[in-house]
DNA sequence: CCTCCACCGGAACGTGAGGAGT
DNA sequence: ACTCCTCACGTTCCGGTGGAGG
């Protein structure tokens, strides 16, 4: 990365970089390293140089885009031009007192150097801020524009998650950004794209797609050995020593080696292991808090989902929930169907088709926390049958403290009503 | 080997919310 | 304030199907 962006020192463009790896292989953090070693280096030799980092995640559109880089690229032109006006304002007030001052710069007379500053005055004045909303988005386009070519410098655009605005607002936003160095003046523009995914270029334009790729860089997922390392270097800072036994930082890289090599997930798991050691006061971190904060992490992650799912899914679910409860094992799409329809009624909740909740089904099973399999049963016709697949009392617990669900307060019946129809 | 159950899951369509453009 | 567009969520309709039991 940095061979690469080091041709920005010498007021080049740098070429146009792709970054794919998975997340929690440090993407993000190698790239803010460097690009923030580039700042300091570009500050030491004074050449402009100035890397913007944007989360496509949370700014996921492209006026957003656009908008954010107008405004901090406005804000640091008015930075400099509030530089520039102090100090041809001293000068002024120096000239009136000796105008000889003025011979040591390019200004010969006094009414140069105030035709300087009222220009400076009148630049400040003509940048506007662009709004939250309101404006075409090729006013945006062009305010932005005008910001960065104000003067020259060399600009790296940090794009992290860029699949995630590719997905949502398609490739516009990197198609103008791409191009638009062609019609710069002054400035040099360079895209520094984050992905987590490693084909979204299949959705770019072709044109896009090369001008953006001109070079890529893969990052591995890292192996247990790696995660190791990464965990042995943060326990030596984070814990006393001897807090460890020998066979924690092996067993939390060993977990999250499964889990694609993530190492944020690696450090998670330490930390919580730590945590869950410290709340039990045991005087070390075992091989057992490591299994627990697994599984803790585990159930947090659960809860979550279980949280955020939409009314309905939650009503199928607790439909679900019911019937193991009840003992029922195998459970089929007829019996969920029918206990969500009792429920939906007791709660006021619309009812859906069966048709839908097979789907809202399948979306549980595809989130983890029902399993569901088709299988045919001869004559007795073809169907899903599912199972939970995360603890029942704390999912209900979950469930319940939804302020729709909360409602029920005995559902027993529901599903005796069930046996004796 | 055939039948027929009880649902699966694809396709087309309807609807309302929210964003973009004017 | 308006229209147009997209998208998620649902519905209706319906052809499809694995295999126990006749």
């Amino acid at each position: 990365m940095a061979t690469i962006l080091v041709s920005a020192l010498r007021g080049e463009t740098p070429s146009n970089i792709l970054i794919y790896g998975k997340t929690g292989t440090g993407k993000t953090a190698s790239a803010k390293f460097v690009s923030q070693e580039l700042e300091s280096t570009s500050q030491k030799y004074d050449v402009p140089c100035e890397v913007e980092y944007i989360n496509c995640e949370v700014t996921d559109t492209q006026y957003r885009v656009l908008a954010q880089l107008a405004n901090t690229f406005i804000e640091k032109n008015q930075q400099v031009i509030a530089d520039r006006l102090d100090r041809l304002r001293d000068l002024r007030s120096a000239a009136d007192d000796d105008p000889t001052t003025l011979s040591d710069t390019k200004f010969s007379t006094v009414d140069d150097l105030e035709a300087q500053i009222a220009e400076f005055e009148a630049d400040a004045e003509e940048m506007e801020e662009v709004p939250m909303t309101g404006w075409p988005t090729d006013r945006v386009y062009s305010t932005f524009f005008e910001a960065v070519d104000y003067h020259e410098r060399v600009v790296v655009i940090m794009l992290d998650e860029i699949d995630k605005l590719v997905e949502k607002s398609g490739d516009d936003t990197l198609y103008n950004l791409s191009r638009m160095n062609s019609e710069l003046d002054r400035s040099r523009i360079s895209i520094m794209g984050i992905s987590n995914d490693l084909k979204f270029t299949d959705f770019l334009d072709p044109r896009v797609k090369s001008s953006l790729g001109e070079e890529e860089i893969v990052f591995p997922p890292y192996d247990a050995n790696q995660l190791r390392d990464i965990l042995q270097h943060r326990a030596d800072i984070s814990f006393k020593q001897d807090a460890l036994t020998d066979d924690v930082i092996p067993l939390c890289a060993a977990f999250a080696a499964q889990e694609h090599g993530d190492a944020r997930r690696a450090l998670d798991l330490l930390r919580t292991a730590g945590e869950l050691a410290e709340r039990s006061q045991a005087e070390i971190v075992a091989e057992t808090h490591v299994r627990k904060a697994q599984d803790k992490i585990e159930l947090d992650r659960v809860v979550e989902v279980v949280r955020t799912l939409p009314t309905q899914s939650k009503i199928v679910l607790f439909a679900v929930i019911l019937l193991e409860k009840n003992g029922v094992h195998n459970i089929n799409t007829g019996e969920v169907f029918n206990i969500y329809k009792r429920l939906c009624e007791e709660i006021d909740a619309d009812v859906l088709t069966q048709r839908r909740v097979t789907d809202l089904i399948s979306e549980l099973d595809m989130l983890g926390i029902v399993n569901a399999v088709v299988v045919s049963k001869g004559r007795y016709g073809r169907t899903k049958e599912m199972g939970l697949s995360v603890p029942v009392e704390e999912t209900e617990a979950v469930l319940l403290s939804d302020s729709r669900l909360g409602d029920i307060e005995n559902a027993q019946p529901f599903v005796q009503a069930r046996f004796d129809n």
